[in-house]
DNA sequence: ACAATTTGACCGGA
DNA sequence: TCCGGTCAAATTGT
């Protein structure tokens, strides 16, 4: 209860905290220079993601331990390797089966994808595996944060090209970035132009998310997702469907930003400034939202 | 020397 | 048993 107390909290100052970013953000389509601007609101930007990672993480450590739980020390025993053991490429037998039971797989919650011509994020991801997929043509990367051993941040990230013909690749990410250093690394604000949303002066272009963009929730099977109709109703301003509270907090910010910034951009008729605003002036949704967490972390 | 990536084996859910 | 996610030794890069 305490903890649910602490989560509303942070999520709060989370929300007062895009409310500045929002003002800055509507503060600087009136200034031509942006270089200040752009710093102050890179660093709310990683005060609100770091208060979105940290109710999320509060909510899942207290709800579901075991989510993203890996063993303190899962390895076999590798000192005991006898010689012949060392130089053959076969592990022995006995760090295999110490192996057993080593890691969970985890649970598709928290998870949100995206098409992307680009996987830059600004996030340090580091490889840790890849795997052909069956009736895949390309390959599906495995990437681990970079700072999982430094700040014991649990991102994942899984990605695998499009097999469309187009450079995209369709991301997933699994997980929240608990790491505090994250926009660094490249998460950097900028007004400029950019060449595919021209139309916009105040784009957030250094975020690598393209218009075409369009992210879900995926939280089980049933919920299979055709890639290439998103992608081409997410230019489509009457099929665009508007974003849901659980897209809000699975997705990271910078795709939500970025979203609403794109579909300003698109001239959309209908202001999807407005569910940003709903988020930001309506307390109701909020509990709805934790409502919704509430239940997809049970 | 250390960090990052590659790659084949292991693991568990379906 | 199959398939996809993860591990970790070996390899490569800085």
């Amino acid at each position: 209860m305490e903890n649910n107390t602490r989560l509303i909290e942070t999520l709060i100052r989370g929300r007062d905290f895009t409310k500045q970013l929002q003002s800055l953000l509507q503060r600087k389509d009136n200034l031509d220079g942006s270089v200040s601007v752009s710093v102050l609101a890179e660093d709310l930007l990683m005060e609100i993601l770091g208060s979105f990672s940290g109710g999320i993480s509060m909510l899942s450590s207290t709800v579901s331990g075991e989510i993203y739980g890996f063993p303190a020390s899962p390895v076999g025993n590798l000192v005991d390797k006898s010689p012949e053991e060392a130089h053959s490429g076969k592990k022995p037998v006995s760090v295999v089966k110490e192996r057993r039971g080593c890691y969970k797989r985890r649970r598709t919650i928290d998870s949100y994808e995206k098409i992307s011509v680009t996987m830059e994020d600004g996030f340090a991801w580091r490889k840790y595996g890849q795997k052909e997929i069956h009736n895949s043509k390309f390959p599906r990367c495995y990437f681990r944060c970079t700072h999982k051993h430094g700040h014991g941040c649990k991102a994942l990230e899984q990605v695998q090209k499009m097999e469309d013909g187009s450079n995209n690749y369709h991301i997933t990410y699994l997980g929240h970035h608990t790491c505090p250093n994250l926009s660094h690394h490249g998460v950097v604000l900028d007004f400029e132009n950019h060449p595919n949303v021209s139309d916009s002066p105040s784009t957030i272009t250094n975020i690598h998310i393209d218009p075409s963009i369009k992210q879900e929730v995926v939280d089980s099977k049933d919920q299979s997702i055709d890639i290439s109709d998103n992608v081409s109703s997410a230019n489509d301003v009457n099929s665009s469907s508007p974003i849901s509270w659980n897209e809000v907090f699975m997705g990271d910010l910078g795709s939500l930003i970025m979203r609403v910034d794109n579909e300003d951009s698109c001239t959309t008729s209908t202001s999807s400034h407005g569910y940003l605003n709903d988020f930001l002036n309506n307390d109701d949704l909020l509990s709805e939202s934790l409502l919704f967490l509430d239940q997809s972390h049970g």
